[in-house]
DNA sequence: TACTATTGTTCTATTAATGAAACAATAAGG
DNA sequence: CCTTATTGTTTCATTAATAGAACAATAGTA
């Protein structure tokens, strides 16, 4: 490969505008704070490239040759389009634009995201959002999402994508009073077996042990039922209506807790814990958009559910 | 001072439109024969500078940003005045534009200069052309002259201007054949002591002592006559009307003296020969019409004076 | 499913650009 | 007229950018 230097010259061309602009290559340097010796060589460069002089250096002024002055046209139109533009650049660090698509599991929209929401159209009236509310893996990447909300204990490492902590939510195991009224209250975790239990499938589809953490141990069970999914929301609806035990977020059962309608069952035996995960295409230079958003979600989610 | 490196980011702007028009890194490589590595960095550096990414790089597809596509509103503009300013410098190196402003001694106006004028602006019909007809030495560079030309025997060096020689001419002394009838013809250089003699006056205001080189030798002195002047076409003028004998360059007056109106003196002896020279301000870089007059002169000076 | 071709990124010796000071040149001031 | 202050240019040790090759990653293909 040969050596072209730099492909084009426009930097060099503005700095020509600036340098009449200033009146010379020392009021130039003084402005900028910058060494008039790199100006001096840079326009002699130009020239050169050029063919023909931009300014004739008598000792004391710069004129600007007629040839110079028909340059000075463009190269002062390229000192404004690129002022545009770094202006642009400037104002969407302080004013997130753009379309913000975010992929989020159904679950979630249920805890008090709206109000979230409503807040950042307020603040942030440049930015059009898109909210794809799925509970498949989406491709961050392919379907150009900017964020997505996960629930896992833990993520898989992914060495494009960036996974940051919300916060983590403890689980325990809940029933209606009806359920346990029947079928009686489980005073260990091997009498699960003897349960209904409803199980969550993972999203790739295999069925997830229940790891009970405990205070004299651990336990770990594959309890049976006739009936599982892929929704904590759709498990708690069929817990509340008395089908069985199931396993879920403190948080997501807040208010059937405190009405009566769950209860806890085992409340000594915990499940490992789980987090919501804030996933994004890479980690440095992230569109303003995207980190306004993030900044809105980690405080709500810090500050609404409580660790168990 | 401190290390900013460069000050503005437009070619870095523009190499991201190319990249985009490309379609790619390796594209744009191919395409331009730089290698795909310096881009990469740089993209990366522009992007880093901005705050946000241009591209999402899917290993097998390059896919704007929709930051990106607002930028790129600005670098295609960039681009095109980019372009539009280079095509302008190509265009005039190739068709001379602009003011040619050219000092000459009006003597040498009368030489066959109109012919070439005439040509000159037939060819280059982009070009203005400005003739000062003066004695004096201009300056070159505060009166933004392009070019002089300027008789003498040898130019003192100025180091800001640079000289070309355009053609050089023999000096010989010449009178009337009335003058000579009645005065008698001078046999050797110390008979010019006794006649009427007109000598010129340099620009400087001293007047110039004859120097005869001849088959015998060189002979100098300081003829008197009653009238001096720094204009040869009047010297000629007034040895036509048979004034006395003059020094004079030869083109000069090779009308007169095939008409007979006036007749070589000591034709044997020669004075110093005078050149025609080309003053320009700087040797390289010149505009292109500076290069295109010259080149002209220098064709029509070489032809015309053939060396006596 | 494994292979291949092609993409963008990273690494590092080499090359070019930079910046502070010395330099040369010239208007202005006394 | 001489001195001074300020201009743009040149110089050279230092710093940054570059080019080429190895690398890592992926879409297409058999």
């Amino acid at each position: 490969m040969t050596n072209a230097s730099h492909l084009t010259d426009a930097d060099d061309l503005i700095l020509f505008a600036e340098v009449v602009e200033a009146g010379g290559f020392t009021a130039l340097s003084n402005r900028l704070d910058l060494p008039k010796s790199t100006m001096s060589r840079r326009i002699a460069a130009l020239e050169a490239k050029l063919g023909q002089r931009l300014l004739t250096r008598t000792t004391r002024r710069l004129v600007v040759t007629d040839f110079g002055e028909r340059m000075l046209e463009h190269a002062r139109r390229l000192q404004d389009e690129w002022r545009a533009a770094s202006a642009m650049a400037q104002h969407e660090q302080v004013e997130p634009q753009g379309l913000l698509r975010v992929s989020l599991p159904p679950d979630l929209a249920q805890l008090e995201l709206s109000s979230l929401l409503i807040q950042f159209a307020a603040r942030y009236p440049e930015v059009r959002v898109e909210l794809d509310l799925s509970p498949r893996r989406v491709d961050l990447l392919a379907e150009r999402f900017d964020l997505a909300v996960r629930i896992a204990g833990q993520l898989p490492d992914d060495s494009t994508l960036v996974a940051r902590k919300l916060c983590d939510m403890g689980v325990h195991l809940y029933a209606s009073a009806a359920y346990l009224r029947q079928f009686g209250q489980p005073q260990q975790p091997s009498d699960l077996m003897e349960h209904t239990c409803l199980r969550l499938i993972s999203s790739t589809g295999e069925s997830v042990a229940w790891r009970l953490h405990g205070p004299s141990g651990h336990w770990e069970g594959l309890p049976s039922g006739p009936m599982s999914s892929n929704s904590p929301a759709l498990q708690r609806q069929l817990a509340v209506n008395g089908m069985g035990i199931v396993a879920l977020a403190d948080v997501l059962v807040s208010q059937e807790v405190s009405s009566g309608r769950l209860v806890q069952v085992l409340p000594d035996w915990s499940l490992p814990r789980v987090a919501a995960w804030c996933v994004t295409p890479g980690r440095r230079l992230l569109p303003s958009r995207t980190r306004a958003f993030m900044a809105l979600l980690q405080t709500a989610m810090s500050r609404e559910p409580n660790s168990a």
